[in-house]
DNA sequence: GTAAAGTCTTGACTTGAGTCCAGAGTCAAG
DNA sequence: CTTGACTCTGGACTCAAGTCAAGACTTTAC
């Protein structure tokens, strides 16, 4: 299979296929005298794996881990185990971050509603740490 | 008051109050004849609605829009409210999508802890892994 | 008067996950 | 053989919200 092939049967652009390999998600690719990178239907499936795991909120440094752990066959259903736990933690530690944001914008709004409106929200005060920053801002 | 004295009460580096100014949380400072900035305790509080405005998911642009309302005393009770809802609906949106993220991982552990140890969270193939360092990635 | 600390500007760098581009070479069809 | 679509490389660029550095100048304390 060329890259364009399997760039549209995985649903990314080639662009991408190519920086997963630079990257390490994909193996580097055999080629063609020519220099054409040639994949097999498997990297299509790492493809696709790759991009579930990171819908599970997996940054890439660890889906090429994850995957690199699979390779080895040394992912154990323990080892695995522990990374989904790992996985579920923070995303639960994410969840409340948002969740808090969201809290102080409801009780904004009560006042708001309460005919106190005031812009200074929380009136985070100097020295108490908080979230550096709450909105995960990310998933965009 | 100087810009240090100004970071340090607002909580943040002079380099971030410097950078506010460019993009238009504050106004752009007066300045003594050496070229010094030149602040009130004004500042300081505006930089501290910003931050309150950011731990809300506000992005910066969001804040200055904000801000500038408040400024033209067009910042109604109505309008900061409208700004409030969006702010909920927007956090309940991200919420909702880590949710999600969250409830595939836990059917992965379930599956796991079935004994069926699969990578391949929504399709295909027999495989496994999970993240290796789960923990707190990002955001600090 | 001198040294230390603070401030000035401009511009580059950071993180994450790609995206876009130019210019050159290659492949498949007609 | 020619066209047009595809692929190659390498590097620059994107977004957000700052952060860091160099080198010159100012202020403050002693």
């Amino acid at each position: 299979m060329k890259i364009g092939q399997v760039a549209q049967e995985a649903g990314v652009s080639v662009d991408t296929v190519r920086f997963y390999e630079r990257r390490g998600v994909l193996p580097v690719a055999e080629r063609r005298p020519s220099g054409y990178r040639i994949f097999s239907p498997a990297s299509v499936e790492r493809i696709r794996m790759a991009k579930a795991l990171q819908e599970l909120g997996f940054t890439l440094d660890e889906v090429i881990a994850a995957l690199a752990a699979h390779d080895q066959g040394g992912a154990t259903c323990e080892g695995e185990r522990w990374r989904l736990e790992a996985v579920v933690d923070r995303l639960d530690a994410r969840i409340a971050e948002l969740a808090r944001a969201r809290q102080a914008a409801v009780e904004s709004l009560h006042d708001c509603r309460a005919g106190r409106c005031r812009l200074t929200l929380s009136t985070t005060r100097p020295g108490q740490a908080g979230p550096e920053r709450a909105g995960g801002a990310r998933a965009g």
